[in-house]
RNA sequence: GCUGGGGUAGUGAAGCGGUCAAACACGACUGACUGUAAAUCAGUUGGCAUUCGCCUUCGGGGGUUCGAAUCCCUCCCCCAGCACCA
């Protein structure tokens, strides 16, 4: 299948600047930005472009990745509604050496360059930036813009210069690869897609050129309407320290029906044969998961290496209930202290609960406990004291909730 | 800098001297129903105690008052308009 054709079929052709999708077929250069203003990891949010970069990189094209040290001292307005507050320069520069980590780590074995917008905007003068960048970039066009109107106006929340100016540095780092790498064409997500226009729109005018830009959907979660990969747990990181293989595997299998489909499309490299016999299975048996399970071994294994899950699964046997909690042996429990706390000494279920997190205050634990909400070893429970016989080999499970993951183990 | 509007719990948004721990909506949490799904229904949603109750909150600080989210002063931040005549 052609490149055009794969990526038109899994969804991910949103806006474009080219009219034939052929364009995609002749393999040239293209670049794909990330930056690390807030965090020190990617997140799920940003693993569909990368999988897209990759998509290119594998049909040919040559990927050159930027990890923007500068654009992440300023932030992008794009997608926020709010001002960003500035983190340190010193915070900022561990966020990017993290982040580059990672992009190369999970971009695989395609080949590709890594850059960072730092290296040429360090040195480049603010006059020098206006007289080159800023003289061509139209006010009026740049106010219209919908992340700038949001901002502005009786209901908006402002936006100051730096942000407002986030754009034309995104312009420059896509003139400056195309002079010095010979990219032309920038992907991203559609959040993005101002900012890729700046660029193409600086080219042309700088070098009289036309260069490309390509945006993929973003990635809605259909059931909430909502932005994926955030608030339903927190934010499901990419870095093993920050959201564990559990966790990471759990989320995956938790997918809604609804968006299954589209999420093996964008998360996984499965083939249009095989994605039409696992989606006909899993309509005719919803119940089995069988796309979760395909998807959520997929992805664990791309982001946590080969093998990865594995571990995962034996956590979940212990969490669900399948492996007794007093079976588990002195590797499996040193794994399992990785995933959920593992405190000892309580003999008061109120205690447990706040001092393992599961609960927030002494109130909110009463509210649980009243509400049928707290499991010993699986079973409900409204008894404030742990009994002797709860404790199997010296241990328990302690459960909030029916969601395995809010468990903890007391030890005696 | 001037004028006007505004800053309320995770978010939006009421309240404008006591009956305010603060309506309502969304979100979140829990239960029922289930397929480790969605939808639906029910409960909870500052802290402590859980029996009356007590304590800390309404941008920061300081006042007035028996009593303030509500009035006054001041500082910070946001929005809009103005900034030669004005």
């Amino acid at each position: 299948m052609k490149l055009s054709e794969d990526l038109a079929w899994r969804g991910l052709l949103k806006d474009k600047t080219f009219d034939d999708t052929a364009y995609l077929d002749q393999p040239k250069s293209f670049y794909w930005g990330v930056d690390a203003a807030s965090a020190d990891s990617l997140t799920v949010g940003n693993l569909a472009p990368l999988l897209l970069a990759q998509r290119l990189a594998r049909a040919g094209w040559k990927a050159v990745l930027l990890v923007g040290g500068a654009t992440s001292l300023i932030g992008d307005p794009g997608g926020k509604d709010t001002e960003r507050p500035l983190l340190p320069r010193e915070q900022v520069a561990g966020n990017i050496s993290a982040i580059k980590g990672q992009v190369s780590r999970l971009f695989g074995d395609s080949q590709f360059q890594l850059v960072d917008n730092y290296d040429w905007f360090s040195s480049l003068g603010y006059l020098d930036f206006l007289r080159d960048v800023g003289k061509h970039f139209s006010m009026s066009e740049l106010i219209q813009r919908e992340y700038i109107t949001e901002r502005m106006g009786e209901s908006g929340t402002g936006i100051s210069y730096a942000e407002f100016s986030y754009s034309l540095i995104q312009g420059y780092d896509f003139w400056h690869l195309y002079k010095e790498f010979g990219v032309n064409l920038q992907m991203g997500g559609s959040d993005q897609w101002g900012n890729m226009l700046s660029g193409v729109a600086l080219i042309r005018k700088k070098e009289g050129a036309e260069a490309q830009a390509l945006s993929m959907p973003l990635v809605i979660n259909k059931a909430t309407g909502k932005k994926f990969g955030k608030s339903e747990e927190g934010t499901i990181w990419l870095d093993p320290a920050k959201t564990s293989e559990t966790q990471f595997r759990q989320f995956w299998i938790n997918v809604d029906d609804a968006d299954v489909g589209d999420y093996l499309k964008f998360f996984t490299f499965i083939s249009k044969e095989e994605f039409g016999q696992l989606m006909s299975e899993h309509n005719a048996h919803p119940e089995n998961r069988q796309a979760q399970n395909y998807l959520s071994q997929k992805v664990t294994e791309l982001v946590y290496g080969t093998g990865a899950g594995q571990a995962a699964e034996q956590i979940q046997k212990v969490l669900t209930g399948q492996t007794p909690i007093d079976s588990v042996d002195s590797q499996l429990l040193s794994a399992l202290r990785k995933e959920i706390p593992v405190i000892a000494g309580k003999t008061s279920v109120i205690e447990a609960l706040v001092s393992t997190g599961l609960a927030s205050s002494n109130s909110d634990a009463r509210r649980l406990l009243a509400a049928g909400a707290v499991y010993i070893n699986g079973q409900s429970t409204q008894s404030e004291q742990f009994k002797p016989d709860d404790f199997k080999n010296g241990r328990l499970l302690l459960r909030r909730g029916k969601a395995y993951k809010d468990s903890a183990v007391i030890e005696q």
